[in-house]
DNA sequence: TCTTATAGCGAACAGTGGTCGCTTTCAGTG
DNA sequence: CACTGAAAGCGACCACTGTTCGCTATAAGA
């Protein structure tokens, strides 16, 4: 970059993003933790002290990568949740996109989702707090069922962590029993019937 | 520890136990990743170089903990299972037992639960294979209230995992929506409804 | 043309997990 | 009772880590 011209915070995020894909070939590759910084900032072509002016510190690197899937990911849900349709159907239908986020960077998210789980306790804070946004959204959609009489009564905030938490457990699962679809619908299927009036 | 006298198997695993439980004050208060070796030996009163005798490296102090209360677990949860009562009865009570471990050591075993996320990968695979036979077990027992009728036909393998994740997720997460047990119970009534037959 | 702000950098730093060779100790052997 | 060999334990050391800091190069604005 020019060095004489400071950098607007558009240019500074767009600078962030940038570098960000940049290494994440190599983040694919060799994995987040086991990459160090001297390699994070040959990968980006920037000297290794450059990094911290963009990026406080190593963990924030992995933050910034989630916050802004989760931003995407939320905002695509929520045009979802506001369509004129049951709240199973709503509910199936954002699974359904959540699953495809997943795989669009299929590798890259599963390894990066992995690698989030060794972050310092305060980074994943941060990164829990984004994903409590999304989380309120699917319990929101389940106390409207419950409400139109489709959901039985049950706890939504519980059946909401519940719910996403099988979706993962069902990607990220290392014992595969199937493609992730067939494991997600299956999963559903038994979440649904449990929260189902039948 | 005499000096010329070599130590059987039995005695060191002894003198892992050992250390491990002068140490786990510190972890609780500290956290592992945030102890160093130098503090750990300090707090063992060992040498630092003295517990690689005992352990190959960090990880596997952690390691170590969860193998051997995975080794409890699994032997308790054997027990239900060869008792003779209905497999949707075995569940229920292995899934107390199983939350009253986690609640035995209680803040020790939620902090290094956390923890053991950020083990790198091979010490983690090492407690997952620990984990599968627990798992197994799980599924068996789906497996046998299907064939009793009881249970729909679903992906077992599927089950157990979701079974066991929902329990883990209604203990640790951090939203929490009233005590353990509830949160058990309710999760326990989605679960079974969602795989009975009704 | 000079000033000033700043992007970028290399060297240095404290602290990490891990290794190595030495010392100290004692059981067993002659 | 010496002597020897094995091994428990240790301190010094190592390579490497993430992070900080002061310097240099640069270009916009006065």
């Amino acid at each position: 970059m020019p060095k004489g011209i400071p950098l607007t915070e558009e240019e500074q995020a767009k600078r962030r993003h940038e570098i960000f894909h940049q290494v994440a070939n190599v983040f694919l590759k060799k994995g987040f933790q086991e990459t160090s910084m001297r390699e994070i900032a040959e990968a980006a072509g920037l000297g290794k002290s450059t990094l911290y002016d963009y990026f406080k510190n190593k963990d924030e690197i992995l933050v910034y990568f989630f916050e802004d899937q989760l931003n995407d990911m939320t905002e695509e849900a929520q045009k979802i949740a506001m369509q004129n349709l049951s709240a199973n159907a709503r509910l199936r239908q954002i699974t359904e996109k959540y699953l495809e986020s997943l795989q669009a960077n299929k590798s890259l998210f599963l390894k990066l989702m992995q690698e989030s789980q060794r972050l310092k306790l305060e980074s994943q804070k941060q990164v829990q707090a984004k994903r409590y946004g999304y989380q309120d959204l699917i319990r929101a959609l389940i106390d409207e069922g419950i409400r139109e009489g489709v959901f039985r009564n049950v706890n939504s905030l519980l059946a909401a962590r519940l719910l996403i938490g099988s979706i993962s457990s069902a990607v990220y699962g290392s014992r595969s029993t199937g493609s992730p679809q067939e494991m997600l619908q299956e999963t559903l299927d038994i979440f649904f019937k449990g929260i189902e009036i039948c």
